[in-house]
RNA sequence: GGCCUUGUGGUGCAGUGGAAGCACGCCGCCCUUUCAAGGCGGAGCCGCGGGUUCAAUUCCCGCCAAGGCUACCA
């Protein structure tokens, strides 16, 4: 029997980490055994469900190089329409709900039990009649029971105010089995339900699929991961921040009114602010390669069983086990995230990182790209290829590359430890530097790295770090930034200048 | 409240009826012009209480905690 499995998301938001992971272990099932993967989307719900949606949730998966054999077509994207039913793929189409109740699936199907006693009409919606007890199998969680009297009757066609529309427990059922899904592959959320599912499946005659549920992803603190942690996360950020609400939305979005995701954004914007990732596209935007993230998220309740936790797509593949899944819900932790990314950034080809760091900054910091100029971005990747856990690290680290002098600020202990303690120690050896600096006439990274060699021999200073540390304050205002004569070289000589002198004017 | 599910260091995962491993993080040291990276070392775990057993992290029961479902949301 051929392996046919199926994502199926609801459109009602842009897709979320848990719903790609949902995605990944579908599709690696249905590779590792040359089967199907169908993407289906659930739109019956009128108020909540977006075209927008659709759109993002092909776009994500996409970006994240995941395919499906029957769905909306993902060239769609390129100024096509997704829900144009001739250009969906495969033979058990439409793939949108919404079509497929258009097309009357449901509606006969909700009469057949009508007619059979199975369901009845309440008000202006259909009920099944959930009259015995349910027990089924699922891959991951095992043997559940339950029993009659913990069951009620449910929904599964909506009245008017529901457009009619199949309920999600009737529309699931009906479709997987009449699109020949083998192996239902969801979130945990959906396991008590499955007993709903079972017992429509025996009313309706269909064969049950095999069920196989996965365990939640939470977030740090043990709460479920959820577009409002990006609510919250703004909004605490802009109390503690003391920001003046700028309109009505931000006003409302402060008094805990509203989770727009806009307004959020907004504030984050202005703060410079990261907030936490929660949707496929919040990673792409932090500079997470997709390869990395589909690598980590596999990781969360699934394992290979040899140890093994770097590996690709292909590995995964080969190795995926469903007996492998396991039950707890695990908790995202973005520091590894960070870690399996930076370790994948340092270790690639320059030129690769290049690109796609340029890629990232054309999309998200256009303003870097337009002051670095070509030959200085070349300068700035090299310089932070091996720091940057993200693709958007370089920026958050290197603003003062593209700052303007005077917005440097200079941060208290930086100054007294380079520059001010011993008597202002670090401040003449700047002055004095400054010097050297200004009749240099081979501004590249080499020569002035020369340049501090010598002058720490000749002044018999301490060490290369008496220059570059009194430098690193004067450039950035603080201590850190990548070695010190590439940043000296992209800062170019004017600049450099400028700011000693701004320096030693602001902390002398 | 009822029902379902889960419970190994801070986090993600291995593992086993016979002195608990890996990865990330954390701490210290080394290297070093800062940071990052790297090298070396270290702390820290089987939720609690009963039972079965010569022996329980592993099997059983109870408790507790966490998550889910209990919608004309999915």
């Amino acid at each position: 029997m051929t392996v046919v499995t199926r994502f199926a998301p609801s459109p009602t938001g842009n897709l979320h980490i848990g719903g790609a992971r949902t995605a990944l272990f579908a599709w690696a099932f249905a590779r590792k055994h040359s089967g199907q993967l169908i993407l289906r989307l659930e739109d019956t719900d009128l108020a909540r469900s977006t075209p927008q949606s659709t759109r993002g949730i092909i776009r994500d998966l996409t970006w994240l190089g995941l395919d499906w054999d029957q769905g909306p077509n993902p060239k769609s994207l390129d100024g096509g329409d997704p829900y144009d039913r001739s250009s969906q793929l495969g033979e058990h189409g439409p793939y949108f709900q919404s079509q497929r109740h258009a097309d009357g699936i449901y509606d006969k199907l909700v009469q057949k039990l009508l007619d059979e006693g199975k369901a009845y009409e309440e008000d202006d919606a259909v009920r099944f009649r959930m009259d015995r007890d349910i027990a089924f199998d699922d891959v991951v969680y095992g043997h559940i029971e339950v029993k009659a009297a913990d069951l009620e009757d449910f929904i599964i066609r909506k009245g008017e105010k529901g457009g009619k529309l199949p309920t999600f427990h009737f529309a699931v059922t009906v479709d997987d089995a009449l699109m020949g899904v083998t192996h239902v592959i969801r979130g945990q959320e959906h396991l008590t339900n499955t007993s709903k599912h079972a017992a429509l499946c025996d009313a309706l005659g269909f064969d049950r699929p095999q069920w196989v549920h996965l365990p939640s992803i939470m977030n740090a603190d043990g709460s479920k991961m959820s577009k409002r942690d990006k609510a919250k996360a703004a909004r605490k950020a802009a109390i503690d921040a003391g920001l003046e609400p700028a309109d009505a939305a931000m006003k409302a979005f402060l008094n805990k009114e509203s989770d727009d995701t806009k307004v959020a954004e907004a504030i984050a914007q202005q703060l410079h602010l990261t907030l936490p990732e929660i949707e496929v596209a919040d990673f792409k935007r932090s500079g997470y390669l997709q390869g990395v993230v589909l690598n980590y998220i596999a990781l969360l309740g699934w394992n290979p069983g040899d140890g093994t936790e770097r590996f690709g797509l292909d590995f995964l593949v080969e190795h995926f086990d469903l007996k492998r899944i396991g039950k707890k819900n695990s908790q995202f932790d973005r520091v590894k995230l960070a870690k399996f990314n930076a370790e994948v950034l340092a270790e690639m080809e320059p030129a690769k990182f290049k690109s796609l760091l340029k890629e990232h900054f054309t999309t998200y910091r256009p303003d870097y790209l337009e002051k670095l100029g070509d030959s200085g971005f070349e300068l700035f990747a090299t310089a932070y290829q091996a720091r940057s856990q993200t693709l958007d690290t370089p920026a958050e680290l290197g603003r003062f590359f593209v700052c303007s002098d005077d917005e440097i600020e200079y941060n208290d202990k930086a100054v007294k430890k380079n520059l001010t303690k011993n008597d202002g120690e670090g401040l003449n050896v700047l002055k004095q530097f400054r010097e050297v600096l200004a009749k240099c006439d081979d501004w590249t990274a080499d020569s002035l790295h020369d340049l501090i060699e010598s002058f720490t021999a000749e002044k018999e200073l301490k060490n290369m770090g008496s220059v570059a540390q009194p430098l690193r304050v004067a450039m950035t205002g603080n201590a850190v930034s990548p070695e010190i004569g590439p940043t000296l070289e992209l800062l170019g000589k004017q600049t450099v200048l400028n700011r000693i002198d701004r320096c030693i004017r602001e902390v002398g």
